[in-house]
RNA sequence: CGGGCUGUGGCGCAGUUUGGUUAGCGCGCUGCGUUCGGGACGCAGAGGUCCCCGGUUCAAAUCCGGGCAGCCCGACCA
């Protein structure tokens, strides 16, 4: 009854056809994962395909992320899908946090396993197995090692690239001779990799910090993690670095001999981030007309837009479109004549795409074209013979703009507060910094029965805290999260 | 796993309350033509196990029973 009523009035309200983000923020997220065709739900509950758009963001991603943890001196290996049961079952806490969540394979080859394999939720268990093989003295060290993969959790509740089934991330494995140099390790990941791609490359600010014990991930000492504020102000974990002790060690028997001849156990890191990371980009970024790109994420930083099909406008738009290649520049042409104009900025304006160049009878009669800039929506006419320079200078602007844009937006739902309960307030629209002193022992309790949590604990400046420091020092950061 | 909602051409829905011609509408798709600078228009056309199983009935998308699936909201997680 009331369904095409509320349609009709949808309509009337929408932008862009989507449902506009302040009305219905998970409705909305939803549009734009479907309509910039980033990914759709797969068969099977939880599943997702990526389209060939989402993954070609996922693409630049990857390159970003491999190009800087490889500068950190680590190498890509591949280690298997299925794990025996009985490995993930050697590290306590390991084990607990994860058995939830587990797909087990009982049966293969028409009758049952002898031994139940699981599929990977995360590759500690086989990867330290591996290691312990590997590491004999303390020359083999420090190994440090990533691979890309898949990985499977069982999840409740899944959301489109934020949590589904199954994902594709990288995690880094990684073992150290005295625990000084883990942690130094774990630290370079997450400001190098981590911290860099999200800022740098994202154009997502993120707030930094260490996990409480309760929010630390099962089986490590220390988890730091960057988080960012999405358009709702809800926080997303954007990455984490752990910090593992010798608790794998201890678990694997991952010895070595070190300098002075006696037997350790290693000290280790395990470090990933995933294709929520895409979700991230659509709610860090996304406005009422789609997704907005930072060009270092477009797999298309420029559509060259032919507006009429007429021989003078297809030549320009060809000579367009080789001019910005030829300027490094990843460039397409849209010459889909069958489809209106309209729909075809419709259809760049979704994806996301930073900048249009608009090739039109009308501009080249002007010896013009005519720019239009996603993150503004704007459009200004530029002379035909300086689009390449032009649409340099814009693309530059794009990510810093964004940036800035997700700053302000994060300060203006930020608030300093003294207590819990002003902390459970301003947690409902966006972070909160409280002091530790004033979470008290049962603070976080307090805040879950608000749905709330510590995203992470920081300096009061906003800095990463030194492991040593005392923790009623530090400031919690308190929010709802994805 | 609790609460709510929903399963009908590719997508979004109407029809179900009160069982009854050939299951409709919008979008999309195909063809032709006219258009073309912000989601074009006309004409023609293709496309359906009404989620599944069972039951009631002369007759079921519609009623009854049982399943299954999806979405949203919460607790758990990248």
């Amino acid at each position: 009854m009331h369904a095409s009523a509320d349609r009709a009035s949808n309509q009337t309200q929408r932008k862009g056809g989507l449902t506009p983000r302040a009305d219905d923020f998970p409705r909305w997220y939803q549009e734009v994962v479907a309509e910039a065709t980033l990914a759709e739900t797969g068969p099977v509950r939880g599943t997702m395909v990526i389209r060939p758009w989402g993954y070609g963001i996922w693409e630049l991603l990857q390159r970003a992320l491999d190009d800087r943890i490889k500068a950190a001196g680590a190498e890509n290996a591949y280690f298997p899908l299925f794990i025996p049961e009985s490995f993930l079952k050697l590290e306590a806490e390991h084990v607990e946090g994860f058995a939830p969540e587990l797909a087990v394979v009982t049966h293969a080859g028409g009758k049952q396993l002898e031994e139940p394999v699981v599929v990977r939720p995360t590759s500690e268990t086989v990867v330290n197995s591996f290691f312990a093989k590997w590491i004999q003295g303390y020359r083999d060290l420090p190994l440090l090692v990533n691979q890309w993969a898949n990985v499977v959790r069982w999840e409740l509740r899944p959301r489109i690239l934020l949590r589904t089934t199954e994902f594709l991330w990288q995690e880094g494995h990684t073992a150290h001779a005295t625990e000084d140099e883990a942690r130094a390790y774990a630290l370079r990941i997450f400001h190098d990799v981590y911290v860099d791609t999200m800022e740098s490359v994202c154009a997502v600010p993120v707030v930094t910090g260490h996990k409480t014990a309760r929010e630390r991930f099962a089986g490590a000492i220390r988890t730091w993690s960057c988080e960012g504020m999405m358009g709702d102000g809800k926080a997303l974990q954007m990455g984490t670095s752990h910090e593992l002790g010798q608790n794998f060690a201890r678990a694997f028997s991952i010895q070595f001999t070190n300098d002075t001849g006696t037997l350790d156990f290693v000290w280790q890191t395990s470090w990933g981030v995933s294709t929520r990371l895409l979700g991230a980009l659509v709610m860090a970024h996304g406005d009422d007309f789609g997704l907005r790109l930072p060009p270092a994420l477009a797999p298309a930083e420029v559509v060259v837009l032919a507006v009429r099909d007429e021989p003078d406008v297809r030549t320009a738009a060809n000579a367009l479109v080789a001019e910005l290649a030829a300027a490094g520049r990843r460039v397409r042409l849209d010459d889909r004549f069958h489809l209106g104009f309209g729909r075809r900025s419709v259809e760049w304006e979704r994806k996301g795409v930073p900048l249009r160049v608009e090739v039109g009878p009308r501009d080249l009669a002007e010896g013009q074209v005519t720019l239009a800039i996603r993150h503004l929506r704007t459009k200004a006419p530029v002379p035909l013979t300086g689009v390449a320079t032009e649409a340099e200078q814009v693309l530059d602007t794009v990510a810093r703009d964004l940036s800035a844009e997700a700053a302000a937006f994060r300060a203006a739902r930020t608030a300093d507060v003294a207590t819990v309960e002003e902390a459970v307030e301003a947690g409902r629209t966006g972070f909160a910094r409280l002091p530790v002193r004033a979470l008290g022992p049962d603070g976080e309790d307090r805040l879950a029965r608000e749905s709330l949590s510590v995203r992470c604990l920081q300096r009061p400046d906003g800095t990463v805290a030194q492991t040593d420091t005392d923790e009623a020092s530090l400031t919690a950061v308190i929010g709802r999260s994805y």
